[in-house]
DNA sequence: GATAAATTTATAACACGTTATATGCTCCCG
DNA sequence: CGGGAGCATATAACGTGTTATAAATTTATC
């Protein structure tokens, strides 16, 4: 039995492999583009056996979402670092880190973004679809609580309806109707005429 | 040389073909599911070769696409049946046909949708992405030449901005994180955020 | 009606994600 | 240190969408 916080030796030696299918993944996505990562060839890059990524990860998608593993972590923190601000300015805070991130790598974050999208069940859980309704839904109740939302407002409903709209166009940005900034701009948007009149940006 | 408007031997075994390959497309997913459609089950079920879907349509993609063939034009002939209506009224008209048609065959309608937008790349024209556009930003031209607008709002960007919020919540629901009834209500909820205070249901 | 062109057919093959099988290696525990 | 458990490996296989190849069949043209 191992104790928690302390790897075995096992354990040690998963995570490198976890880590050198990983880097793999990203290199050949970005070197190649997300046609080229195949099994097979990610197999061989990561030097190690096509079974294994199947035995640490699961499937192919589940090594995409590896890729995205840390970004809802980033997500909240980002929220919870803008602290003194009103709810609403950092709930429009989120919009501008998320595009200030991805703008940064659009292609590759598209490309994985749609892999994962067209497996063939998309499980919502694994897509970060709980956490962002429930961040949105968090930074609603206090904006709420701080008398930023008219009183008759369900913020718990307004909330899962922004994340709603903020995902749904995630996923034709993902799918190439349009890119980042008109993603972003759709969100901007859709979100302001939902919300009372503040400056719906920061920068 | 074929004259326009008659048919040539050809043209007609090809459609019958195609038909042939439709109904047994539709079949299969109505009675097995689409994770039973498989090129060579839809063959064998249309009494075709495995060959002929691929000459006929080009991709099993094509071939999902043909399914939804005449759903465009039955948006738009439902906008304009509504001919003496306030403009904004025929745009949520739309939506509420919409639901009204999907809601008998949701099971459906949602796998043919997910069979479609999961495929490689996804081409906007052939999923209607841009005659949805046009219709919307159509009704909105009319509505702000017939004053339901305020004057200082752009037709076609909102039209634009509208049509792409329909889409993209369809995607999610396409994907199975809510279902028809909650679909529609997030866009209805979207639209009527961004446009004046109207009864926004014809219901 | 004969000949050429267009389609369909039958069969095999390719690369893909994924799984099965059997073998080998490495680490943990007594 | 020895043995068993956990994991990686190599290889083959399955079903999938799609394409290649060659033969058969249907349609159009002279």
């Amino acid at each position: 039995m191992e104790r928690s916080g302390e790897k075995s030796q096992r354990e040690k030696s998963k995570d490198l492999n976890r880590q050198k299918v990983k880097n793999a993944a990203a290199e050949i996505i970005r070197r190649e583009g997300i046609e080229q990562l195949t099994m097979r060839r990610l197999a061989e890059a990561a030097e190690v056996s096509l079974r294994t990524p199947y035995n640490l990860f699961g499937s192919k998608t589940d090594v995409l979402l590896a890729l995205l593993d840390d970004l809802n972590d980033r997500y909240i923190a980002a929220a919870q670092a803008m602290d003194g601000r009103p709810a609403l300015r950092r709930l429009f805070g989120t919009l501008d880190d998320f595009e200030r991130e991805f703008s940064a790598d659009e292609a590759f974050y598209r490309e994985v973004f749609h892999g994962i999208m067209t497996a063939d069940q998309v499980e919502p859980r694994r897509v970060g679809y709980d956490g962002l309704i429930a961040l949105t839904q968090d930074l609603l109740r206090q904006a709420a609580a701080q008398g930023e939302l008219p009183a008759d407002v369900d913020a718990d409903a307004l909330g899962e309806h922004l994340a709603v709209l903020f995902m749904s166009v995630l996923g034709m940005w993902a799918s190439g109707f349009f890119d980042l900034r008109a993603c972003v701009a759709h969100v901007r948007r859709a979100w302001a005429s939902q919300t009372p009149d503040i400056e719906t940006s920061t920068r």
